[in-house]
DNA sequence: AGCTTAGTGTCAGTCACTGACAAGATGCAA
DNA sequence: TTGCATCTTGTCAGTGACTGACACTAAGCT
């Protein structure tokens, strides 16, 4: 037993591994903050990370995802926010608090998660990435949680998918406003009136004739 | 006044480039059916309408707006659809009439909409390319459509964009289920119970203990 | 018939991403 | 400690989407 206290669980390999793949990360942001997305290349990431473009390549699956390396962990966090919620509480309201958990998370990294939404909204590709593959995961999270708190097979029943699909809207939207005014405005209560507003749906009324 | 009768608008120079585009749509339609969407390259489509690579990116400005190429038709007459709605009709009900003119395409266009929505389910890119343009679009039309109604702007006033959101979504958990039933479901009557859903979202309650 | 303009082909180039192979590091067992 | 299997990386060659530059031809106009 020559262990020495450094290595609790992960071995070495494990924790040079992660290394490379925090330093390729955070390489990139600098990289994209700096210069843009389209604007660099996954050489220059690779190289600044002083490793080859085939490394970056077996951490990350696209230039796309090396921007959000970091999301797992905050999927974690909402969906331990999900159970956290008592099991008869509406599903709604337990949505909007783990929608309420991200919007945390976006004050706390407030730099980092405006530089993200900064990059989607400059960069299609970006923004594309972003949806289809970071929200969609988020998404996946809420219609598993809605279908177990309405005791139904999210294949048969539309609903779960319907209510998790309009508060991932309304997210996007509240994370849109909040980006355009560079993260000044409290983007939890930005979310809290769009809920707001999903609730009100339906009692929506047009606009009388513009003052008679 | 030497004119033929055959161009009545457009000249010859205007027609030819449509039937090229034409072709090029319906080249690579047919390719994408037969061998799927990554297993056809842009070489392959121009191949098949005679045509060089470089001028499929003359008319396409991907490989991914050649299978949507025949979509702007119809936004203009979902934009039509909005219109033609009582100006005081509560804007949730416009919304839904202007979606259910898409979905009434989609079953009078049954075949060619099941390929683009199935060829969205498999290949990433397809998906993120519809999300992010084709359906983009239409919630453009939609926000503009209600924040007229409410006689708000859409830059201050969050909710048109909140529930142009949730519509959208309603229409691609519609899609989705659409695509699964093989398109033998009625997506107008899907789109219809999404939105009944969407109105009843804040009266979602849990279930109560599994049959005590 | 001339002149301008727009659509096309060709060619060369960039860049994201991938498969194959070899080499060095690591974990593990004898 | 040694030996072997496994993992991570580098190198190299290749594919395919997409773009800029240039020359050529057809279309519209006078």
């Amino acid at each position: 037993m020559a262990d020495t206290v450094t290595d609790s669980t992960p071995g070495r390999r494990e924790r040079k591994k992660r290394r490379t793949r925090d330093d390729l990360i955070q390489q990139a942001v600098r990289l994209f903050a700096a210069n843009g997305f389209d604007e660099t290349t996954t050489e220059d990431i690779a190289e600044a990370a002083d490793l080859s473009q085939r490394t970056f390549f077996r951490h990350f699956s696209s230039k796309e995802a090396v921007l959000y390396g970091d999301m797992d962990e905050l999927r974690l966090r909402m969906r331990a926010a999900l159970a956290d919620r008592p099991a008869d509480e509406p599903p709604i309201d337990a949505v909007r608090q783990a929608i309420l958990t991200l919007a945390d998370n976006y004050e706390a990294e407030r730099e980092h998660r405006l530089l993200q939404a900064r990059l989607a909204a400059a960069y299609p590709a970006v923004s594309a990435y972003s949806r289809a593959v970071v929200q969609a995961e988020w998404e996946r999270e809420l219609i598993r949680a809605i279908s177990e708190r309405l005791g139904v097979d999210p294949v048969m029943d539309p609903r779960p998918e319907i209510v998790a699909g309009a508060a991932m809207s309304a997210l996007r939207v509240s994370i849109r406003r909040w980006t355009a005014s560079s993260g000044t405005d409290h983007l939890p209560t930005i979310v809290d009136e769009a809920f707001d507003a999903l609730s009100d749906l339906s009692r929506l009324a047009a606009a009388g004739p513009p003052a008679q």
